[in-house]
Formats: structure tokens, C-alpha cells, sequence
RNA sequence: UGGGGCGUCGUCAAGUGGCUAAGACACAGGAUUUUGAUUCCUGCAUUCGGAGGUUCGAGUCCUCCCGCCCCAGCCA
């Protein structure tokens, strides 16, 4: 699937971009920034904004920037800018030597905002957060102008450096750009360009008592790093007069936003806030947890970068809020490891099976392919005895009609194995079944004489004598609402997002896996070696997605 | 009821006045299968939020209407 060829990637920004180039904008240059704040982990939702800036400069033969917006101090840390940068290269992207922080800018932005008050352009703020609330107006009615509003340019100059040197508590004074108290739109009603926080910032430290908003640092930023196309959600459309204004104020190099439709996936939470919430209130075991939609969760769970950027691919970008089927995603992530992952087998609910005339110390080795969609990828040979341990749920004892699996009297495949027929049931004092006593049919060994013979069902299995017991997690969609982002966290979550089963029976091969190494568990699913929990030779495994169920589909269906 | 956006199949999404409105996922049938997996066929919008209008011809242009999203942080 990675080699395969895909249409060109069509959506508006793509064809904005190529107008700019033939009416021969920019020099020819295509210069894009990713610009997450520091102040949580990346998610799903960010690798389609990646994917869209990182992949348009690359076909456009540009360049994209990794820019920090850090102007913030109280919510940002260091521990997020190392996420972020991990996980945008885990995503297969290369910012190369453009690490940037609008923190980096904090001087220039200081020098341009003193330029603007000479020019009349801004002034110094008393009024607290509250009042200026006030006298901005509503929605449908126009603000008040602040009675601070035509302080003289000399007063304003002394206050903004007597704010930026710390005389002054958080809140006391801000700094306004004295746009238009009238205007409809609200961002033009004297917008906050500085506040004053007294606060540790994870690059600067104590250097500043005041901080830039983003509607001062953003366009500015995107004009010193000669971005040519600044693309955004759509939260920020109201937003784009203010970032024109700005850079047109001040007369500098003026990039052009583009604001795209955010990513909704259904089951999945994806605001800033929740997913916040989600690992504070330890509701999950971290960022990294593999429920979580961030990248480092998804990682952890067995996704591929590739398989992340080919959803996000297809998803396409445009302006409509719109909410993505959580299946695609599975689809990607299935698309390339049915291709690329290792067949194992591993029981993870077992049921011993005891083949009644099978000799007691025989062993023999079977082979079994590795991977039916690579012939070259060869095979390996698996341990089969006397005793064996299948899934539990492979046995029942009063099958419906279509059920084509073990049953008493009834005959299955085993994989790369024999036909076997099961003979009797033993049950424990309280009615529990405890093993299944069957009997093997020699002759219907894989590849030889009635190795063709036809029974319904194929059973993965282990044999008992070396089996390796490990834990295994199995892993569900946190939410059981489809649109769990529009309601509040305690709402919706799944009692059952996270199933771990300590018994569970391996292959003797899989005692040698690594952490992050992939496979399928033949008709279990796909699943990875934890990268955090596993240890040497006890690996523990998470599952990545399940197989795509028919069975589960009939059962329902009754 | 200010301003900014958006409305094409269950879900995404092409389509920029002219063949029977792409494609993918999902879904439903069927074939192959020592994974009820994969693969392979087949089906799935006489219709583009609605109503008028312009035009030989409209999802595409015009008018009005309806619905949904965003904005009143010293967050981004």
C-alpha cells in the first residue's frame, strides 16, 4: 500500500497555492509553519494540520517551519516541546535547522509595538479585565471607547517600558491597539496586544514581566520567518483582518492565512481541554496511554505513522465542520498491516484440548507461514503435542446453525496442523468446562494426503507444554458516544476500553519479541510488544485494532 | 436579532454552466480462502438544504428563505 500510487492530493489550499505560483507570488516560494503551542501533546487532530503544511511544502518543493508558539508561560512546558518535536518526526517529517519559538521574537515584537505607539496606533490600558469586558459592547452592540483610549503617546511609552521592566502586578495594565471600539467584528475592538505575567517562561525565564498575545505574535512571527501561506482552523477566520491589520500597520512582509476545517473523528475526544482532563484526573495512564488520540498514544498502541498519514490523506481538507468515521482510520491502520505484519498465534482465552490418541512425549514441528500477503517472507516452525489450548470462544457446546468452529462431535482444521473431532467435554463440580478430550486425524496433516479435506472452520491454537504465558491488553475506543466531544467527561466513557488478560497463551517465538515489534495474532487482531511495560523475554502486548469480525456481525444479527 | 463561515450519498469528499453527479470508508449481496481475515465481483445520490429566477442547458450564476458552526479570554 505504501508504494501504491494515490490521486493527486486536491483541496483548496493546494490550488490556492498553485494560482500564487503561476501569477508568479512569492518568487516562487512555498513557505509553511506548523505552529502548535507547547501546552499538551499532539494529537490525531494535529497530524492532519502536519500532514497538510509539512506535505504542501514538499510538493511544492518549499520548506516548513516547526514553530513553538509559546506566548503563553503559564500553560506551556518544556516537557511539551520535546513531545511535540518526537512526535512530528515520528510522523516522518523534517523541519531540518527551523526549530523556531515566537518566544524567540519577543524582542522585535517589543520594538513593534513601541513603533505603534508612536504612530498613535496603541495605547496603555488601566481599565481591568472586567471593565474592558464592559466596554467592549455585545455581539450586537458597539463598545465604549476606554477613557484611556487618547493618553498621550509620551505616557504610553514610559508605561509599556515600565510594564515590561515589572513595575507593575499581573493585570494592573495592558497594552491596546486603538483599532475600532464600533466594529462588528469584535477582534477589531481594541484587541489586548500585550499582558503583564510574572511568570517563569520555559525558554526566556524571567526575562519578561509582559507577553504578546497571539493576534501580535502570529502574523509578525509568519512575517519574520517569510511564510507565504499560513494556514489555520477556522476558529481563526475572524481573526485574519486582525493578523492583515498588523502586518499592514507595521508595513512588513505580509504572509496570506488560510483557515481549514479542523479534524472530528467519531468515539474519539480531540479538545485541548479534555484530553487534558483525561490524563490529570488519571481517567487514562498518561498522554501516552494507548486509549488516548494523541500521537504518542496511538504510537504506543500499535499505529503506523504511514497509516496516519495515508488517513490523513484521504480525509481531504476543506471548510465544512465535519465529523470522520473512526473506521477510516481503522481501514489505514488494517490496509498496511495486513500487509506488513508477521502471523503469530496466540491464545488469549484458553481451552485446553487434549487429543486422545496423540502419544504422550511426541512433539512435532509444523511449519507455518509467516505472511500469506509475502510469500517471502518465509516460515517458521511451531511446537504441536498432546496438549493444546485453544479459544474459548472456538468451543461451544450447543452451537447455533452457522457456527463452523469446535463443537461436541463436531471437526475443525487446525492451523498448519490436523483435522480434529472433538469427543468429549470435561466440566468441573460447578458445570464449568475445563478441557475438551478430541481426537486427531493423522492423515489430514497439513500438505499431505487429505490435507484437502474440507471442514468449516480453522482454529489458531498453542501447544500447552510450550506455550509462553504473557499479558495481554486489549484495547477499546474510550468513548461508547459517537460524538463524545459534545458532551462532558464523565458522560460517556467505556466501562471496557481497556481489557487486560494475564493467561494468555503464545507461541514460543513471540518469547523473543521486542517492544514496538507488530504481528497478527491469526484471527485475533493486530497487536504490538508495549514499548513501556514489556521486559526482556516477557513481552507484554497491546492490541492495535481487531480483525475486520463477519462472525460478529451474524451473531448480532442472530 | 452584529460579524465571519459552511450546507453534494450513512461518513468524508471531488465537481469552478454542457457526456448517465468522481472516489474512498461504511453498509448489503455473491465468489475464492487451512485466518468467518485478505482478495475478487455486484449493488448503493433521476439528485446536490429549500423555493423562485437567469440560460438552449445550473450542484455550479442571481434572489429570497432555512439550518448548522465560530466570535463578547489580560487562551491559542
Amino acid at each position: 500500500m505504501s508504494t501504491e500510487e494515490h490521486a493527486a492530493p486536491t483541496n483548496f489550499i493546494h490550488k490556492i497555492i498553485e494560482e500564487d505560483l503561476a501569477a508568479g507570488k512569492n518568487d516562487g516560494r512555498v513557505h509553511t509553519r506548523f505552529p502548535p503551542e507547547p501546552n499538551g501533546y499532539l494529537h490525531i487532530g494535529h497530524a492532519k494540520s502536519i500532514c497538510l503544511n509539512f506535505g504542501l511544502a514538499e510538493a511544492f518543493g518549499g520548506q516548513c517551519n516547526l514553530r513553538f508558539d509559546d506566548t503563553n508561560p503559564v500553560k506551556e512546558e518544556a516537557e511539551f516541546v520535546n513531545s511535540i518535536k518526537e512526535d512530528v518526526k515520528w510522523l516522518g517529517f523534517d523541519w531540518a535547522d527551523r526549530e523556531f519559538y515566537a518566544s524567540d521574537y519577543f524582542p522585535k515584537l517589543y520594538e513593534w509595538a513601541v513603533q505603534l505607539i508612536k504612530d498613535g496606533k496603541a495605547y496603555v490600558e488601566d481599565l481591568s479585565a472586567d471593565e474592558i469586558r464592559q466596554y467592549r459592547g455585545t455581539l450586537s452592540e458597539p463598545g465604549k471607547n476606554s477613557p484611556h483610549r487618547d493618553r498621550p503617546v509620551d505616557e504610553n511609552l514610559k508605561l509599556f517600558e515600565d510594564m515590561k521592566n515589572g513595575k507593575f502586578p499581573d493585570g494592573a495594565k495592558v497594552l491596546r491597539a486603538k483599532i475600532d471600539m464600533a466594529s462588528p467584528n469584535l477582534n477589531f475592538r481594541d484587541p489586548v496586544l500585550y499582558r503583564i505575567l510574572h511568570a517563569k517562561h520555559h525558554r526566556t525565564g524571567s526575562d519578561w514581566a509582559i507577553y504578546p498575545m497571539y493576534d501580535w505574535a502570529h502574523g509578525q512571527s509568519d512575517s519574520i520567518e517569510g511564510v507565504t501561506h499560513s494556514i489555520c482552523t477556522l476558529e481563526f477566520e475572524d481573526h485574519r483582518p486582525l493578523y492583515d491589520w498588523c502586518l499592514d500597520t507595521l508595513g512588513v512582509y505580509h504572509p496570506r492565512q488560510y483557515e481549514f476545517a479542523r479534524l472530528n473523528l467519531t468515539y474519539t475526544v480531540l479538545s485541548k481541554r479534555k484530553l487534558l482532563q483525561l490524563v490529570t484526573e488519571k481517567i487514562v495512564n498518561g498522554w501516552d496511554d494507548p486509549r488516548m488520540p494523541t500521537i504518542s498514544g496511538l504510537r504506543r498502541r500499535g499505529f503506523t505513522a504511514s497509516a496516519i498519514r495515508e488517513f490523513c490523506e484521504r480525509i481531504g481538507v476543506a471548510k465544512a465542520n465535519s465529523t470522520v468515521d473512526l473506521a477510516l482510520l481503522e481501514f489505514c491502520l488494517r490496509e498496511e498491516l495486513n500487509y506488513s505484519a508477521p502471523r503469530v498465534m496466540a491464545v488469549l482465552k484458553p481451552l485446553k484440548v487434549v487429543l486422545t490418541n496423540y502419544p504422550e512425549d511426541k512433539v512435532e514441528n509444523l511449519e507455518a507461514e509467516n505472511n500469506p500477503e509475502q510469500p517471502e517472507a518465509g516460515s517458521r516452525t511451531m511446537p504441536f503435542s498432546r496438549e493444546l489450548y485453544i479459544e474459548q470462544e472456538d468451543f461451544m457446546e450447543d452451537p447455533p446453525k452457522k457456527f463452523f468452529r469446535l463443537a461436541p462431535g463436531k471437526e475443525v482444521r487446525l492451523k498448519h496442523a490436523y483435522i480434529i473431532k472433538c469427543e468429549e467435554v470435561i466440566k468441573n463440580g460447578s458445570g464449568e468446562i475445563t478441557e475438551l478430550h478430541c481426537a486427531y486425524i493423522p492423515e489430514t496433516k497439513s500438505g499431505e494426503a487429505e490435507a484437502g479435506r474440507k471442514v468449516k472452520g480453522t482454529l489458531h491454537w498453542v501447544s500447552a507444554r510450550h506455550a509462553v504465558t504473557a499479558e495481554v491488553r486489549l484495547v477499546d475506543n474510550l468513548f461508547s458516544e459517537i460524538e463524545p466531544d459534545k458532551i462532558e467527561i464523565p458522560g460517556s466513557l467505556n466501562p471496557n476500553s481497556l481489557e487486560v488478560l494475564t493467561d494468555c497463551k503464545l507461541e514460543p517465538s513471540l518469547k523473543g519479541a521486542q517492544p514496538g515489534d507488530r504481528f497478527q495474532f491469526l484471527r485475533m487482531g493486530y497487536f504490538i510488544a508495549d514499548a513501556v511495560d514489556s521486559k526482556p523475554g516477557t513481552p507484554i502486548f497491546n492490541r492495535t485494532t481487531p480483525l475486520r469480525d463477519t462472525w460478529a456481525k451474524v451473531k448480532k444479527k442472530g
